[in-house]
DNA sequence: CCCGGAACCTGAAGGC
DNA sequence: TGCCTTCAGGTTCCGG
């Protein structure tokens, strides 16, 4: 499922197929991916140059020319598909197309329909819902303390809340608190200074390597090109119903926390 | 602020 | 084989 390594991954990835190219026409295959509706959504943007690309939490952020940005969140199952030259088949799934100069395309699929495609005039509405980007400078032990600070509700639940921190979901919350020895259901408020030290350490460290790898292929996750993430083949708990603790040799537990799965060591993060 | 639950959707996987 | 149920989990919204 697409978190910030993922989103981080197909950023970077389709970033040189749109970098520069004029955008000719939206074309929205299933209505509701884009906002507005595909045809108030052509008079603004069609002409426009993409002069930039940036992710912030899980969404990415296209910058038009004329002061425009399309913000692109996969949610579960979506994903960007870069495409040389016109194609007269659209892949299964694909839901939206960005049609570009000299015919080329990038497709947006997304088996669950989740996935939006929004053209704002101004980023406020998006930054204002989301908190520290985990991998910025800005982002110390300290900053993290002062998220957590009050927030009596599992920590695990706590970290997903993307006003807490931007970009981190269901898979990472869970690999960091492995990484940091954290019980998940320790209320948030409850972590000593040195152990909220070692999560933001942890948080870190597993968003760096998931990058590293391309992000983590569980279910529909792929990259531009169509290949697969490795980080999954470096999960520790996340998603390894039935198997054991890689340090301990304990069954790993799944446990449902906010209606969330939530994989953890019952002996190494007890 | 806290929490639970429903809604949005589809395909894979498991049970019978 | 085939029907039915469950599971997957990002975000928003609604109600208590």
């Amino acid at each position: 499922m697409p978190e910030l390594p993922e989103v981080e991954t197909v950023k970077n990835e389709i970033m040189p197929h749109l970098l520069g190219k004029k955008i000719t026409r939206m074309e929205a295959l299933w209505a509701k991916t884009l906002c507005p509706p595909e045809t108030e959504f052509n008079k603004l943007v069609s002409g426009l140059q993409v002069t930039g690309l940036s992710r912030r939490g899980k969404y990415i952020i296209i910058s038009l020319s004329g002061g425009l940005f399309i913000s692109v969140h996969l949610k579960m199952s979506g994903g960007l598909t870069a495409v040389k030259a016109e194609t007269e088949q659209f892949p299964r799934f694909t839901r939206a197309v960005f049609h570009l100069e000299n015919g080329e395309q990038v497709y947006f699929t997304d088996i669950r329909k989740f996935g939006r495609i929004n053209l704002l005039t101004s980023l406020d509405t998006i930054l204002e819902k989301l908190g520290p980007e985990p991998l910025e400078g800005d982002f110390t032990p300290e900053v993290l303390g002062k998220r957590l600070s009050g927030r009596k509700g599992p920590i695990k639940a706590v970290l997903l809340d993307q006003k807490v921190l931007a970009g981190v979901g269901n898979m990472y919350a869970d690999e960091a608190l492995f990484k940091a020895c954290l019980n998940p259901l320790r209320p948030a408020d409850s972590l000593s200074k040195a152990e909220v030290t070692k999560l933001h350490l942890a948080i870190q460290s597993v968003l760096h390597k998931a990058i590293q790898n391309k992000g983590a292929s569980v279910s529909t996750y792929h990259r531009p090109d169509g290949s697969k993430g490795g980080a999954q083949l470096e999960f520790n708990v996340a998603h390894r119903r039935g198997e054991v603790c890689p340090e301990c040799g304990a069954p790993i537990n799944r446990q449902l926390i906010r209606q969330r799965a939530c994989y953890y060591c019952p002996h190494c993060q007890s």
